[in-house]
DNA sequence: ATGAAAGCGCTAACAA
DNA sequence: TTGTTAGCGCTTTCAT
């Protein structure tokens, strides 16, 4: 079916102007603006003759509703505010473009905000509130107490993406990092690898800090020595090359496997392992990253890594606007998806694990 | 299905919280909500006093005005409209969220569409322009004649990023990709290459196409034959593995270089080459590839590349974003900026070069 | 089944 | 300098 609007079908499109309003068209047409509404509405006591020449005469002109007029007296701006700050990680604007192709079905509109770092955050935040979004994603950012609280009190839902805050009244959509990171460590181990080592991304992530304690609680459950850690970076490519070469610095004891908070960082650190200290991966040292990005399968890097469900996790995100969107009182629910182990050559190991098998 | 602006979809929804108004804060104030108004638009006629007062006041409450209100009133509002549907390719989304992160600063929000391909693309810029924005970027998608006039007569200025549209109503912002192309072939040749190769990328992107046809115009100014040329594929690491090998299926003639339309082919047809073909890269082929994304410089493809210039486009598009809003009958104005060729080591080559010098 | 009228939250004349 | 009033484009009673 051709688009409401689409200039070749029917008529000539009303003259260059001003908008065309519904008063435009209850004047064409010869109704009120009331069946105007009703007509653009699907309002079931409008008359089905009306309805469709309201609708062919709306067409014709290209006319369609102002949404932010009509949001006005519904109390629905049809807007969800995502909220991102990470851009080095192509894992998240993927996750942005493909949850926003999801929402544009459900008639929800995205509205994106970014901020560089912390401190301008609550400003961004600030500006957000502006729009009155039905609801507000955060992806993978760490936010304070007190915007929570904020959204809270203008009733915005808000649902974090891959954070989850303690009895904070937000819900969440996360990997389970933590399970994902235990069962690296036990699937290391099984392999035969010893000198375990990690290699950390934000300080301030939560995804790095599960990431590397269930590694470290999954090195603990079969008896090896707490794995070294590599702190101080960020999730970059440089990051992971800075620190293969830190846990190489001292001549003992040396890795032979090495976790990275995410995949870009397990890169760098595959790239500096073999080039910049002649390491033989995955024969010198096994390299394990996390996300699952588009290019950890290609054959330059073949990195092993854990999978986000992210199809999982962004379809779960949609059925939590719709439950939050469509309930009263909507209590805030935590919602963590198994990671999947894809092996690749970059590790010795075994085989493949579910998180929760 | 429902049309796209049927509100009554499914259970009613929750009403969204209740905000502080412009009321609200007038009662508490003692004053009236035109002098509120005036207070939070930094109206020069309000009494310092007065309006410092309201600031606290509103600041105490958590005020902050509703913008679509607003917007109703002034014909403004404050939204650019972003479509993107290239999502393989990481320059995008991060151009996206860079050129939002600027918009920020001038007090404009971005909303983002995206659409799989062609066919809903209509459907999705018709819910666009449900939103009234201010204007609308369109990055690196190909947007039919119907939908630029549909914005032309509702007075919706275009900007278009990394696509040109000779004599539309919409103004551009592209590198230079046809003198991009050319730049590569001379420089190939320069070095010594004799049988030149491209790979495509999506068909109906012009971004390929300019690439292409600079580059084949380009080898016909230094005498070389036409260069080879694969076609079908598209912006993917995929595209550029299947197009290698399709390259070099016939016995003769091998090429000896190999321009590809994105980084990413680029990439695809590097590892192919090495891996499936056992070639060396650049000893017998040589690669180039086209963005410039931060991987090319990664030592595992150290891709030599033309770098498009996206921190100028992305200034670019908010300088011409200014000039739009604030004139008004602004004639479209196309640039097109200058890339820069990138030597690093996939491909024998002298030197860097300009596009323009 | 349709229209008249009352706003949603805000800004912009126009008065005072 | 401030308040009053009239809408922006739309939905939603309430009549008819």
């Amino acid at each position: 079916m051709a688009p409401p609007t689409d200039p070749n079908h029917g008529p000539a499109p009303r003259a260059a102007g001003v908008r065309v309003t519904a008063k435009d068209v209850a004047r064409e047409a010869g109704v009120s603006i009331a069946t105007v509404s009703r007509a653009m509405s699907n309002d079931p006591t409008i008359a089905e003759r009306t309805r469709t020449r309201v609708l062919q005469q709306a067409d014709a002109m290209g006319y369609s509703p102002n949404l932010f007029a009509r949001g006005l007296i519904t109390k629905r701006s049809g807007i969800v505010a995502m909220f991102a700050n990470n851009i080095t990680n192509p894992f998240y604007p993927e996750v942005v473009v493909k949850l926003t192709r999801q929402l544009q079905d459900l008639n929800l509109h995205t509205m994106l905000f970014t901020s560089d770092d912390g401190e301008d955050m609550d400003r961004v935040l600030t500006t957000l509130r502006q729009v009155n979004p039905d609801l507000v994603v955060i992806l993978a950012a760490t936010v304070t107490s007190g915007a929570l609280r904020a959204f809270r009190d203008s009733h915005t839902p808000v649902i974090l993406f891959n954070r989850y805050v303690k009895g904070a009244a937000a819900s969440s959509v996360c990997c389970d990092n933590f399970e994902g990171g235990r069962m690296v460590a036990r699937e290391l181990a099984r392999a035969g690898h010893r000198r375990l080592a990690f290699i950390e991304g934000l300080a301030m992530a939560s995804t790095s800090a599960d990431r590397r304690d269930g590694f470290m609680a999954g090195a603990a459950d079969v008896g090896l020595d707490p794995p070294m850690i590599h702190a101080g970076g960020d999730f970059s490519y440089e990051s992971g090359q800075a620190g293969i070469k830190a846990l190489f610095a001292p001549c003992e004891p040396r890795p032979d496997a090495v976790f990275c908070a995410n995949d870009i960082i397990a890169m760098g650190a595959m790239d500096a392992a073999r080039g910049d200290l002649g390491l033989s991966v995955p024969g010198d040292l096994s390299v394990v990253g996390f996300d699952d990005i588009a290019m950890a399968a290609w054959p330059s890097h073949d990195l092993t890594t854990v999978r986000q469900p992210m199809r999982a996790m962004i379809d779960r995100v949609a059925v939590e606007i719709q439950r939050v969107m469509y309930s009263d009182a909507p209590d805030p629910q935590a919602h963590f998806l198994p990671g999947r182990l894809v092996v690749r050559g970059s590790a010795r190991l075994a085989d493949g694990g579910d998180l929760h098998p």
